[in-house]
DNA sequence: GATACTATTTTTAGTCC
DNA sequence: TGGACTAAAAATAGTAT
């Protein structure tokens, strides 16, 4: 079905700018993605904050941070002042949400798994499927479950990025805030920071949803 | 010369926080260098701008960046002209922030069970009860990836760990912020506009990192 | 754009200098 | 902290979906 030649395999390449479009993206995605995982490892690993931003060949831009991206640029630019603003929301530690990104840690690592062990069984779960089968008791999820999550993931996401649109159309009509101002890093910061393990690192992509509007959620 | 013991080579680490010090460090150096380099290489090949800030557990900062750090991150923080970072404002009382976490957590258990029973036979489960929180219909679902699922819940978990810590912020400091309701949600928004900055296609090997790239205080 | 595959190329854990 | 070394663990180039 899909063997054509038989060169195939990893092949070694010169440190240049790739020619070939087509090939720069796809090169672009994974090492992109590469980086994004070396980065979150290292967090996990050795217990340190960092923020990546990339600027795709697209123009589009891709960060990486733990805890996120502007706790660690705002640290970055202002090296003597200690991190005041992000204590806004540091003052008081949600365990929900540390619990809640424990769990999402311990998920990625199990799909990881459960992806190696075999999509064999999928087939026979395609005929389970159901309307809102995430309220069912849940016991057991194929990955035909997995795969409809992940939809209804994104759907989520649209719709979270409609209300995004909504609430800045609302804040443009106001004025400003109290103490944020343009170039001043707001609150933000979940997860566990700190020290201990966990990996709660993000992974972001900035998404298009109007004409001259990128918003990150 | 040096032959002590057999085990010799790579060996597998588990994901989580280093215990010892001393290996700690190491690893960090390494770990450091090779995602550098990772980066470099993916500036020369695709040509494209970034930027990577790293604390270290010593409270060094480590950065490197094409063509510098500080473009990118001037570039990240000031996409164009006005546009404010992390609005927060709730325009429509639409997503609950509550019921979002609550299914996750509750998606997220699924999964776990999935993962003890070790991937079972997948009998059907009734439809039970159901309050489709983003009223979406998910019926055709293509043959999605693991992958994908993966990157769509690390999106959702900083959305949603945003969004909770928006809405705690809120929360505290209700009064003075203009229109934030206890139950508002936030949505941070980095704008990428106009600005293509194509990378100039001018980016010399980046061999060793040169003194100019890594930045050692 | 993102993924699947697979033969190779790289990276790197552990340990000693 | 920065190499050196070995062999196993990861990442990934090229190609096809």
């Amino acid at each position: 079905m899909v063997q054509k030649n038989a060169i195939q395999g990893r092949q070694k390449i010169t440190m240049k700018k790739i020619a070939k479009k087509n090939n720069l993206q796809v090169t672009f995605s994974k090492r992109r993605a590469g980086l994004f995982k070396k980065a979150s490892e290292l967090c996990t690993l050795c217990g340190v904050d960092i923020a990546i931003i990339v600027f795709s060949p697209a123009g589009k831009v891709f960060s990486f941070g733990h805890p996120n991206v502007d706790s660690a640029v705002h640290r970055f630019l202002t090296p003597n002042t200690s991190s005041v603003h992000y204590d806004i929301v540091q003052a008081h530690p949600n365990a929900n949400i540390r619990e809640l990104n424990a769990q999402i840690t311990n998920l990625l690592e199990m799909l990881e798994g459960e992806k190696r062990k075999g999509q064999a069984l999928d087939e026979v779960r395609e005929a389970g499927r159901r309307q809102c089968w995430w309220q069912a008791p849940i016991h057991e999820l194929g990955l035909s479950e997995l795969q409809q999550l992940r939809n209804a993931l994104e759907e989520l996401k649209r719709n979270v990025g409609k209300q995004a649109n909504l609430m800045r159309a609302a804040v443009e009509c106001s004025n400003g805030w109290p103490f944020l101002k343009p170039n001043s890093v707001g609150i933000s910061n979940f997860g566990t920071q700190g020290n201990e393990t966990n990996a709660s690192s993000s992974i972001t992509q900035m998404h298009k949803f109007g004409p001259d509007l990128y918003f990150d959620f």
